[in-house]
DNA sequence: GAGTTTGAAACT
DNA sequence: CAGTTTCAAACTC
């Protein structure tokens, strides 16, 4: 089985033709291959490796937690140390009941934090609860269950707007949404979303990711936060951007990246106008 | 909490 | 496909 791809290179499949989910895109030059592959794998983190690398389904070891997790560049730690901050002032929070349990188990983490010489991993793992931030994600290490509600107005929380309903989740008690469907008795309709969007995902996108698996991220579009707010796809899930992101002025690259339309424009100006300052000397 | 900004998701 | 609109979350104050 094999697909021309329509600019560069094809769809190869894996050794294993019965699973369509492993196909790699890989470009027709050799090296480019290679720099694609690396640079897929390393936008990658622990857990949230694509179908195509994840050949087997073993857990990933604590180690691999660590070197992942280490390996964050400068805005993403310094990210999760601001949010962290916020959060640890516990002046900021009422005392009450359900918080005063977040605020004893803060308390042990921040100890922690105290110990270690690197604060990030404890963050990250408690990044869910201590910012109510609603990241329509779910990576989070250590809480898997804990979710946050959603606030939809329009859509009966059937679409992949809904946090609750992108992550296959019923709303719960907490969410705010207006004439919700994805309550648990309109099970139909759910179904009837979840098909409809996963045939048009099907049909439309080039790659083979599954709309529902929110671990996953194909790319980014980011046009003015630098991939280094919680708008960012990527970052949110602690990934670096790659080729296939489609982000400006991007500040979430383990490679550079290339530059953009406009700096190209100015450097070619530039360029003419040197040639012809030292064609006129000579 | 209200209002703004942002980019994914949906649409054309 | 690209451009536009809609939407709810992230963010700011
Ligand atoms: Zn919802
Ligand atoms: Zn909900
Ligand atoms: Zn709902
Ligand atoms: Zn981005
Ligand atoms: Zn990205
Ligand atoms: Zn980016």
């Amino acid at each position: 089985m094999i697909n021309k791809d329509s600019r560069s290179g094809m769809y190869i499949s894996s050794s294993n033709d019965l699973q369509k989910d492993e196909d790699l895109f890989i470009p027709k030059d050799n090296q480019q291959r290679e720099d694609m592959k690396q640079e897929y794998l390393l936008g990658q983190t622990q857990s949230q490796l694509s179908s195509a690398e994840q050949i087997e389904d073993i857990p990933v070891p604590r180690l691999t937690l660590f070197v992942s997790q280490m390996s964050l560049e400068e805005n993403q730690i310094q990210y999760k140390k601001q949010m962290s901050i916020e959060a640890q002032s516990p002046i900021k929070y009422s005392p009450q009941k359900k918080q005063q349990k977040q605020v004893e188990q803060d308390g042990q983490e921040i100890k922690q934090l105290d110990i270690q010489e690197i604060p990030i991993i404890p963050q990250i793992q408690t990044r869910r609860k201590m910012n109510k931030i609603n990241y329509n994600v779910d990576n989070s290490p250590v809480e898997q269950d804990e979710m946050k509600p959603c606030h939809c107005t329009k859509t009966h929380c059937l679409q992949l707007y809904c946090s609750c309903f992108h992550n296959r989740r019923q709303c719960i008690s907490e969410c705010k949404c207006n004439d919700c469907y994805n309550d648990g008795k309109h099970e139909e309709d759910v179904l009837k979303a979840v098909e409809q969007i996963k045939m048009k995902e099907q049909r439309a996108s080039h790659h083979d990711l599954d709309s529902f698996d929110t671990k996953q991220v194909w790319g980014c579009k980011c046009k003015k936060t630098k991939c280094i707010k919680g708008y960012c796809e990527c970052f949110i899930r602690g990934k670096k951007c790659t080729s296939h992101c489609q982000c400006t002025e991007c500040e979430n690259r383990r490679q550079p990246q290339k530059k953009q339309k406009k700096i190209i424009k100015q450097n070619n100006q530039i360029n003419k106008k040197i040639k012809k300052k030292t064609q006129v000397q000579f």
